[in-house]
DNA sequence: CGGCTTTGACCCGCGC
DNA sequence: GCGCGGGTCAAAGCCG
């Protein structure tokens, strides 16, 4: 069968085309590079902008807090803010020599799902109690089928780095880790530890280009980010990572949840991450565009123009 | 000792 | 209905 779009239930709205990317679509600009985005909650979940945090538009309506939020991702205001250079500088840590761990043009591509599919596995958590599973591992059967799942919004992030756990600022616990298919990297799964978060993140290589880190963020956390932090995140980036954001086209609201779970533009080995489009109407191909093959679930969570073929 | 990772088993959804 | 593959659980082991 086809392997390749197993994970179509996750419901991309990019491959359905849901909604047009000029609408929601969000695209930054780092170096010569940029990011776009897709709001994938805007009509499926409104609890999403229904928590205590702001809206990604509403940071960018003069909020004082936009400049922390922005700086957390290396991004600086809007062109409509009094500062508007694009700017990156290489990390010194990664310019150290010719020879750096991680390029510091790293590139960046992220998407996203659509809210909607499936999140329901917790049930099978919260019957767990009713049986004891002793030795056989029986993880409990009973199942609520009249109920949807619902999926969490996803954005998934292509990202240049040596390391496949990108610090974001966040705790994150490994539960679970599988072969991927056509792919000798495995995927790791892990799920915020904060209690009752349950944004949850999965980190795989691209088969294709080793170097490239494909992180996938689902849900929004319920928390701010923990203090122990070893990236930058949180505000503490150095003036050297301002860039320019450009606005969201057609004025869309950036995903919140999105700012609280983008792996820092700083990656462990003080990387830069840079980004470029997947719109079209954007498109600016960077020099370094990640050429990615048919890969199934990387295609379902990234815009299928990222993964452009060679000719 | 608590927190985390590892890993095999299990569940679920989808395509055939 | 069956098989496959993704996603998750949880026991066991590891580590600071």
């Amino acid at each position: 069968m086809s392997d390749e779009h197993r994970d179509s239930h996750y419901h991309d709205p990019f491959h359905h085309g849901s909604y047009p990317t000029s609408a929601t679509g969000f695209s930054f600009s780092l170096n010569n590079s940029s990011l776009s985005l897709s709001n994938p909650s805007s009509h499926d979940d409104p609890q999403v902008f229904d928590s205590p945090y702001r809206s990604f538009t509403e940071c960018l309506q003069g909020s004082s807090d936009y400049n922390t939020l922005a700086l957390a991702f290396g991004l600086s205001p809007p062109p409509s803010e009094p500062f508007s250079s694009v700017k990156v500088e290489q990390n010194p840590v990664a310019e150290g020599g010719g020879e750096t761990p991680v390029t510091p043009n790293s590139s960046v591509s992220s998407s996203s799902s659509e809210a909607g599919g499936d999140e329901g596995k917790k049930d099978r958590q919260q019957q767990e109690f009713g049986n004891g599973g002793e030795s056989s591992k029986k993880v409990n059967k009973s199942k609520k089928k009249s109920e949807k799942r619902e999926r969490e919004p996803r954005f998934a992030f292509m990202t240049k780095s040596e390391v496949d756990h990108l610090e974001d600022g966040y705790r994150w616990r490994k539960y679970g880790q599988k072969a991927v298919k056509n792919s000798p990297f495995p995927r790791s799964y892990y799920r915020c530890t904060t209690q009752k978060c349950t944004v949850k993140k999965r980190v795989e290589r691209s088969f294709q280009d080793p170097s490239v880190v494909i992180t996938t963020y689902e849900g929004q956390h319920s928390h701010p980010i923990p203090a122990t932090l070893r990236g930058n995140i949180g505000g503490m980036l150095p003036p050297s990572m301002l860039t320019t954001v450009v606005p969201p086209m057609g004025g869309t609201s950036f995903p919140q949840e999105f700012l609280g779970q983008m792996p820092s533009m700083y990656n462990q080995y003080g990387g830069v991450s840079s980004f470029y489009p997947q719109s079209s109407n954007t498109l600016t191909p960077p020099s370094q565009q990640l050429l990615l093959p048919d890969y199934g679930l990387l295609q379902d969570m990234v815009p299928s123009m990222i993964f452009k073929q060679e000719p």
